[in-house]
DNA sequence: GTTAGCACTCGGTACAATCGACTGCTACCC
DNA sequence: GGGTAGCAGTCGATTGTACCGAGTGCTAAC
């Protein structure tokens, strides 16, 4: 653990490097707020943090930087938990206020928001819709030859999928095999039963097998989705071209987004910092994660991505006030 | 019009532009195939060329560099229409022979495989609705207070918007209000009517209400869709971090997006080039567009986004092949 | 009309000198 | 003993200079 002074200008050092991207110099930490002590003991305490892995120092003869170590620490030691500015808490309540319609629309409305606070690349994952319930099964025929199943969730979500209709199904026997899938369907999980009790007509019993079969492997088609916002701030995060790309290229992968985030909350942070993040391209990059509920259950998750050098305490808040008006917002609406 | 030797060199200028970027002197452009003058005669084509607005020198002794005037003469000069390379060839009849599932998860997928084969950042948008025709109608309750209005169209997409229960709507109602709304509303466009004649129960014609309200104003909620994959090549093509930026802006407003393909295709272009496309920030960039058919009729648009000096060839080959097949297997399947 | 040859231009690179923002260390002070 | 002032030293960044080479325009010869 480090002694007040020591964490003092280790503050210091994050801070003024969060808002200059420049190594900072001792002279700087000395001029700091907090820090009350001249810059030759600011020296000394600066080469004792960089034994201990707090600082890094690009070079002989320049300033300091933070390693991984020393962002961590800052981030578990933020003196108040930081409300968010006047503007931006503004920001956050005309949101919500004027929020509407789907839960996808207000999804991607929210990454967008997300982004807008902090000035990040943002990143919002659906609900996992274990939690819901079929509700109603629907077949709908399309052309002479094809028909689509559509199921509706309790959480408002909708599958759908194409079939081939068999012969000699018209569309007395869809309704019939909507009403009965809905009858016996309805208040299953996302995992649908294999097989469901025949109606005792032979045409009708094909049209239901037919939609069971891709009800129940809906979960490989259908997975959960992922708005990613302003993917435009990453190339303002970092001057190597190199980098923006790595990430991009990340991000273009909803999959890894999705089992990062999965993976941050699992690991019980809110933070992620460089190389705990567990994935290579983003040893420059930091995320900041909450959950979100829906009727009191953990649903999904939100988070921005940034460089290491972000302004946590902002991220930490904006994400904090975002995640907790969007549960509010989908429980109640 | 340029004769054919102004031509050529053109042609090699822009060929060994597009590999190098670099620009290119009169010694490179002398070797080039097809050219078969000195270095010498070349340099009083070169100037001549430049003079009419086609080449460009970035500096006194700088080889040259392509305009946007060089870039559109090369294109609409193509020699042969260019068919894509065997293995890109082999790339989308495999994509295609294993394409399956909704439309919407299709064309995801074809955003990635065009940004696969031109190695460029990739656009697709989705089918303009207006041909679609009604199907279904269903209102499903999802809590004590709020229902789902799912509507299915001929073309297998699913609008669904959620609405207040008023008082006293019970299963027997909701399930009344269904069946008046499809036998009513069947076959209509997207754009449906504002009202509907009335059940003669009270409390079913309030439901049949206010899901007409949600239907008809289904336009403003849910915008075409717009597929953008491979942003991450975007990072590739550029050093400057500022025009990497400034691009990427443009690509997160989808509706600028969408708005920019129908305007290039309205006017009857496949390539626009630089200032062509009217967005300043896409100065150093092209399009490359097609349209693609569903059961005949024009219904959304491909295309590929990169530098101006993009392979044109390859880049025109594969969005003219994918859109093609696109409208195969959207037809057919 | 084409081409060889030549003088000239100018960006890029390599190298040296200088500058300045740092550091670590030592000596001194309370 | 802990804190501090002062100083020598380090090293990236900047500036200046010389040079190289790719490429040009022009002229004279074929």
């Amino acid at each position: 653990m480090l002694d007040e002074r020591k964490a003092a200008i280790l503050r210091a050092v994050v801070e003024e490097y969060i808002d200059t991207a420049q190594p900072v110099g001792s002279g700087h930490v000395a001029r700091a707020p907090g820090v009350d002590v001249s810059s030759a003991t600011v020296r000394n305490e600066m080469a004792s943090l960089e034994a201990d892995g707090y600082l890094r120092q690009p070079h002989t003869s320049a300033g300091r930087v933070p390693t991984e170590k020393g962002y961590r620490f800052f981030v578990d030691h933020l003196r108040a938990p930081a409300r968010l500015q006047g503007r931006s808490a503004e920001e956050v309540r005309d949101f919500f206020a004027r929020a509407h319609g789907e839960v996808e629309h207000m999804l991607a409305e929210t990454s967008r928001l997300l982004s807008n606070l902090t000035n990040l690349t943002s990143v919002v994952v659906s609900p996992l819709p274990a939690e819901a319930t079929l509700r109603s099964v629907q077949v709908v025929s399309l052309t002479a030859t094809s028909a689509l199943v559509v199921a509706v969730f309790s959480d408002g979500m909708v599958d759908k999928h194409t079939i081939e209709l068999p012969a000699g199904a018209g569309e007395e026997r869809l309704a019939a095999a909507s009403a009965h899938l809905t009858a016996h369907l309805g208040g299953s999980r996302r995992q649908v039963p294999g097989a469901v009790t025949p109606t005792g007509d032979r045409a009708t019993d094909a049209l239901v097998a037919a939609a069971v079969e891709v009800l129940s492997m809906a979960p490989v088609e259908d997975p959960e989705h992922v708005y990613v916002g302003g993917t435009a701030r990453m190339a303002q995060a970092f001057d190597a071209i190199e980098t923006v790309r790595e990430v991009l290229g990340i991000l273009e992968q909803q999959f890894v987004v999705v089992s990062l985030l999965r993976d941050v909350i699992d690991r019980g942070l809110h933070v992620a910092i460089g190389t705990e993040t567990g994935m290579a391209p983003l040893a420059e990059c930091a995320i900041v994660v909450a959950p979100y509920d829906l009727e009191g259950e953990r649903a999904g998750t939100i988070g921005v991505l940034g460089p290491t050098r972000m302004n946590y305490p902002q991220a930490l808040a904006a994400v904090a006030v975002v995640s907790h008006r969007l549960s509010d917002r989908l429980t109640e609406g």
